[in-house]
DNA sequence: GGTATGTACAAATGGTGGCTTGTGTTTACC
DNA sequence: GGTAAACACAAGCCACCATTTGTACATACC
């Protein structure tokens, strides 16, 4: 397996969790401490920080102190791995949004 | 959680293994049977048996019988859910494609 | 230094999932 | 109807994973 598929693998592990998912939504605009998303969501300190181990070892998010507190945001760029994926099964769909995309720029050339 | 979300759910764990993504690789070109695909990858008939079942519940494949034979063939629409995913998080992608076609777009008017 | 806060680490548990082995079921062919 | 081929279903085993519980470590404040 070469390295982009082992990272595939991990990424698409990490995000085939309903909990790591919404920690990922809670984190996607701006950073949150563990405390913080654990309340949030409702889950315990342990199982909060353990996802969140999970999804960094993914690359999915990074970890930054301040104080004692852990700010972890949202590393949107590792997703690159899974919509490569996604485009090699489907390049309709990649072809469906360069054709949106056209449109809309036919659209600005003409206004 | 929402109809879509369980989908969600579904397709990412059907996707969250690297002999199933094989599989649809295998399955990506041409329908194909179970033996032939067990042959291919190297995989026990129940194991692949049971991996296109998990496939097919997600929505990722679909049989059809030949025979004897159950032809599995990719359903890759249902990735528009994992695509839909991805773009949620990471619209800088979306406007990177957008961008590209309009790229395109624009030397096509040049030329 | 002592205490409180925020978090990570470790062990144990329950559940899930992949794989093997064995077997039933459907279809085709004689 | 009998046999062979292709496949699905079921049970058991083992590994992994999510969660809980308990605890250790680091930082801030007094």
């Amino acid at each position: 397996m070469t390295a982009a598929a082992a990272d595939l693998d991990v990424v698409l592990k990490a995000l085939a969790d309903p909990n790591r998912r919404l920690i990922l939504r809670a984190v996607r605009s701006s950073p949150r401490a563990v405390g913080d998303l654990a309340k949030g969501l409702s889950l315990s300190q342990q199982v909060t920080s353990h996802h969140l181990r999970v999804l960094r070892e993914a690359g999915l998010v990074h970890a930054e102190r301040d104080g004692t507190r852990h700010l972890f945001a949202l590393r949107a760029d590792t997703l690159d791995v899974v919509a490569d994926f996604v485009e090699s099964f489907w390049p309709k769909r990649l072809a469906a949004l360069k054709s949106a995309a056209e449109h809309t720029a036919r659209k600005r050339r003409r206004g």
